[in-house]
DNA sequence: TTAATAAGTTAGATAAAACTAACAAATTAA
DNA sequence: TTAATTTGTTAGTTTTATCTAACTTATTAA
């Protein structure tokens, strides 16, 4: 059984895994708020786990096992987003970092129960999806606000950015999952938008809110 | 913020204390299953934290600050293992693993929440006090099984053991807390008890088993 | 295409929490 | 009351995960 930091690298490398295939040492320091010597020492250990493989001075590649191997570490903090949330009455703003210190619980009961008390469900409620017990994930079909057109109706399913004081933002401005939203207008110089979702008529969104909210057209 | 080691120290400590207000570095090093060069390092840490007291080849001595954080890691406990069993339908025999890694979590938010959707509940699964915010316990008047007398009518309310096969056994025999009890006959020789409860009727509970079923006479 | 810079590696140090082995103090038994 | 035993302490080692500093390889720019 894994450390807890061999299991935050691993969720780590998955994370830049997904963006770039190729992952550096440096990056993973970066994301891992450690010196790049302490990346090196850690990597050679995940290597010997068969998460990961490593050749001098290339880029680290995961492994299948170790996809599988964070897929599951990610599902326990995503099933355990969604019970604050649907089970216990959290906001989605409030659960990040509990869900990191539990994630790392060693009981697989636990996220049994969590899963079924929640109907299995396939998002958490920042609209990510939940890895399945196997660790497979499935891939979402999700483009950001910003890459419709005007007159477009779209529904927000998800975000690309789950940090508190975003989430704080969007609860100021009642933009929840499953919104339906109109878009009015585009500037042209910012690329903010303007749109209307349930009661709340042409609200101003810049470029970079309109870049994290996942949509899909409205059939 | 401590370590989870340095918590589990002064949990050990803390129900050390309540037995003999005197605990030895030998007796600690048992419970914590390491050796006592190992316990009289760390007693030297826990002393600058100002949760116990120490003197060269003295007992170490649990300070009302050590007592105090002490029963605030059993609070979160307690209140972890009555939240698996009254909202999450777990049993009273599973839920010891899985509080023991909860009580390290580092969010008053999540064991508030837990102490509101339960009601703020006064007794643990098992009927263990479940300590106050403010770190105060109830004792409880409760005594074995084995104080009582012949024909007295009792109601189980604790238990002084919460492991897994003593739990387990329990459950077969149907025994659980709020249950009634009947003593018809003790056995001179092996101090048995023949017990009715419930749909059960003359049961015999060996000296061991009474001696860990607490319960108050019914008035 | 060499020189500068960035990225990756190695060696050695530190802190936490455990260990073993040796020793000192306290307790118990002869 | 001395001797044996138990209990407590100290010193030095190990493992994990970090660090700094020095060094090597790779990449980028002049």
């Amino acid at each position: 059984m894994a450390s807890q930091s061999k299991e935050n690298y691993l969720k780590a490398l998955f994370h830049l895994d997904k963006k770039s295939k190729d992952i550096s040492v440096t990056e993973l320091g970066n994301v891992m708020k450690v010196k790049k010597s302490s990346v090196n020492n850690m990597v050679k250990k995940l290597a010997t786990l068969g998460w990961l493989q490593q050749e001098k001075y290339k880029p680290i590649k995961l492994t299948a096992k170790g996809r599988k191997e964070a897929a599951l570490i990610i599902r326990k903090h995503r099933l355990t987003e969604m019970f604050l949330v649907n089970k216990m009455g959290f906001g989605w703003e409030e659960v990040h970092d509990i869900a990191e210190q539990m994630e790392h619980i060693k009981s697989p009961l636990l996220f049994d129960k969590m899963d079924t008390l929640l109907g299995s469900p396939m998002y958490d409620p920042h609209g990510s999806p939940i890895p399945t017990k196997e660790g497979k994930i499935i891939k979402s079909n999700f483009t950001p606000l910003n890459s419709f057109s005007v007159h477009e109706t779209v529904v927000l399913k998800a975000l690309t950015n789950s940090n508190k004081e975003f989430l704080e933002y969007l609860n100021t401005k009642d933009l929840k999952l499953g919104k339906k939203i109109i878009i009015h207008s585009i500037e042209p110089f910012d690329k903010s938008m303007i749109v209307s979702y349930g009661k709340h008529k042409n609200v101003v969104l810049s470029q970079k809110i309109c870049n994290q909210l996942m949509c899909i057209n409205l059939k």
